[in-house]
DNA sequence: ATATTTGCAAACGTTTTGCATAGTG
DNA sequence: CACTATGCAAAACGTTTGCAAATAT
């Protein structure tokens, strides 16, 4: 949390009673959250901000690689920046599943940084199919 | 176009101007397609649907796996699903470079596939980063 | 003949904006 | 004090829907 702090102060934000409870959401969570989910959690800490303040914030965090969005089947998900994993998603509940592979990707990564003199920040990586659940 | 003729009649669907002109702008271009890009392609072809039809055959078109949906920053694209690539996304200008990887997540989609009972149909893997230009 | 597809206009839901006030550093 | 954050209401935006007419098989 101490590093946050500083990296939102670096990037001119203020720490708000709004920002504190978001990034703490957020951290407590070891997955994407939507936008509602984000709104509920909120409420339990009786953090109620206007939709339009919450937006705000999201588009602050995002802006400056605090946190990740990523679009699943067209809802928007967030997640700490640092938190990163890969997902598994069914095409028929639209149920999310997290999975772990680590290191997967470094050497693909490094190609990618000569060859194409792209300077990667981060990356996605999302499976979609049928859960045990849906499939028939 | 000759599969993809019996995929849609198989589907239910039917092979209407609308259908054929979109299928053929999505098989041209070898990169993910927006709705305004599309709608743009779809007019040097003289074919001017509305907009909620454009938006119909699109939900059916990846309703039954032909095309695939993906949202990168905040803008869906489309593109075949046979037509698959990874991107490079710069987070500068925007603009999304293809990049060719074959094959690297075989192990991982099979190892998947019998660790989690997860039927894998497609993956979405993007880079974010910034481009040459873009880096300062 | 039957079921799908279409355009139109209205409805919808979410996100964005302007502005005045409150709060942070 | 200067600047950011907030709530509110309005506006903007893209998407979805219901329906009657047109079209495909």
């Amino acid at each position: 949390m101490h590093t946050l702090h500083s990296t939102i102060k670096k990037s001119g934000g203020r720490l708000t009673k709004t920002k504190q409870a978001l990034l703490e959401v957020l951290a407590s969570q070891h997955c994407l959250l939507s936008k509602a989910t984000i709104i509920k959690q909120l409420q339990r800490k009786h953090v109620t901000p206007n939709r339009s303040t919450l937006y705000r914030e999201l588009v602050f965090l995002v802006k400056h690689h605090i946190i990740n969005q990523s679009t699943i089947n067209g809802t928007d998900y967030f997640e700490l920046a640092h938190q990163h994993h890969h997902h598994l998603v069914c095409l028929g509940c639209n149920n999310i599943e997290r999975v772990d592979m680590d290191n997967h990707l470094t050497k693909q990564e490094q190609y990618i940084t000569k060859q194409h003199q792209f300077n990667i920040i981060n990356h996605l990586l999302e499976f979609y199919g049928y859960c045990q659940k849906c499939q028939n």
